[in-house]
RNA sequence: GUGAGUGUAGCUCAGUUGGCAGAGCACUGGGUUGUGGCCCCAGUGGUCGUGGGUUCAAGUCCCAUCACUCACCCCA
């Protein structure tokens, strides 16, 4: 196979496409129910937008993006996320000044090079909502609260929401020179990779899979020990108001989240049933992002879900339902097949799916293609029929036909066909 | 970037100690003139991922290479 699509770029054929479509439009009335509006914005930014707003030194900036560069040089990059672009429109077209809140979603492709696996892809889809202007904890857990409600209007259980409070610029400071300070310590029983994270990430030792390293970060200082009397209180605050949604959350002190951006809250929903990639939506506070982006001082919040992963979990419950045409015309001879043909586009503009046979084929097989695509009826008409100005409607279930004058068959097919629906 | 596994028909896969490339599903046609699903018969469809090597002979053995998959890493 010379042609493919490129490598980690995937077509979503017909068959997967019926559960794109009904997750994007539960997707989209949720949302829209807790006030949400859509922005669509561009897959290409300039790079800087990315490697300021998400970290120079993450990886998804040191090593993940597709860049190229325009005649004059600059770097456009594909956006490996979205927060940043919405933060950017969110900036420049002032829109804090519609209003102090500001709730926006976007649904679309990212881009990311990295090397593909189950669950990840270099180009994938999320859905992503965030609010700005609040920075209480209400709006964080109107938030966790939507993400949760998404599952459930999905239809997707055994899910677990993990949640993690990262401090703030006040407290997270201190947390992480004693962290590394800690770890510093027992540098020999970490691995490589984890031992270069000690010195430039050190929070980062508490995603490591690696077993002697999970041993030695059990007696680690946790990040709750440290955080300020503010960010105590707001995490507190946040527990109770997902208590009393009736949201189940687990804490997690080892949630470490790669973006440079988050503050206070983060949280992650994950699941068992998808390999390595175990997190189907995650987000977090990010409330320094705006100004560093020099936009206002806005604090803001969001997440996003992805949606290859939500779709594999849909998959394995099974192909979604696909729909089936209304009526198949059998049509025999020139005259009867130029009638038919007419009819097909009447009815198609009442919104009615109309199949027919393209070549001239007897009526067995138009009959058998008509079974195969589902046709709930058949219209049949040949010479007989047409010389006594009435053709045959058979409804394929009932395996029953009966005849129907020609004169206003329009409308005698809108009737019969638009009950059904 | 690192490691492991897999590449045979559109799909899922057989293919023996090297000896004429197969099955099921799908698709097309037929099983008396104009009635689908089930059944029966037939047909279409393959550079056995690619390139070398060993051999009288390679889908099968050896080397290289590419692609895919999974895992590390990272994340949705």
């Amino acid at each position: 196979m010379e042609l493919t699509a490129i490598k980690g770029f995937k077509d979503i054929l017909p068959d997967e496409v019926g559960h794109w479509q009904r997750l994007e439009s539960i997707a989209r009335s949720l949302l829209g129910s807790y006030g949400f509006q859509e922005i669509k914005t561009p897959v290409m930014e300039y790079m800087e937008l990315f490697s300021r707003g998400i970290g120079q030194e993450t990886d998804i900036v040191s090593k993940e993006m597709y860049t190229l560069h325009d005649s004059r040089g600059r770097g456009m990059t594909l956006r490996p996320e979205a927060t940043a672009s919405v933060v950017r429109a969110y900036v420049q077209h002032r829109l804090d000044q519609k209003g102090p809140i500001q709730k926006l979603f976007s649904i679309g492709p990212m881009f990311r090079h990295e090397r593909p696996q189950k669950g990840r892809f270099r180009q994938f889809h999320q859905i992503n909502a965030e609010m700005f202007g609040d920075a209480g904890p209400k709006s964080d857990a109107d938030i966790i609260v939507m993400a949760v409600h998404l599952f459930e209007m999905i239809g997707i259980s055994d899910l677990t929401l993990n949640l993690n409070s990262l401090g703030c610029p006040e407290c997270r400071p201190r947390f992480r020179e004693e962290l590394s300070c800690y770890l510093k310590d027992l540098s020999g029983s970490l691995c490589p990779d984890c031992q270069r994270r000690a010195v430039t990430n050190p929070l980062r030792v508490f995603d490591c899979k690696v077993e002697s390293c999970g041993n030695a970060v059990i007696n680690a200082p946790s990040v709750v020990e440290f955080l300020c009397g503010a960010c105590v209180d707001h995490f507190e605050s946040l527990k109770e108001y997902l208590g009393d949604a009736g949201v189940e959350f687990t804490l997690n002190h080892r949630l470490v989240r790669g973006l440079d951006y988050y503050n206070r809250t983060t949280f992650e929903i994950q699941t068992n049933r998808l390999g390595a990639q175990n997190a189907v939506a995650g987000g977090g506070r990010y409330d320094g992002l705006v100004r560093l982006l020099s936009g206002p001082d806005q604090p803001a919040i969001g997440f996003a879900v992805g949606m290859e992963r939500v779709i594999a979990l849909l998959e394995e419950g099974g192909r979604s339902e696909t729909k089936t045409p209304g009526l198949f015309i059998a049509g025999m001879g020139d005259e009867a097949e130029r009638l038919c043909f007419k009819w097909a586009a009447e009815l198609r503009r009442s919104g009615i799916w109309v199949e027919m046979d393209y070549a001239q084929r007897g009526l067995k097989s138009q009959m058998k293609k008509a079974g195969r695509i589902g046709a709930r009826k058949v219209l049949i008409i040949g010479g007989d029929e047409l010389a006594r100005g009435k053709a045959l409607l058979k409804d394929m279930d009932a395996k029953e036909q009966h005849e129907i004058e020609i004169n206003n068959i329009i409308e005698i097919l809108k009737k019969v066909l638009n009950k059904n629906d």
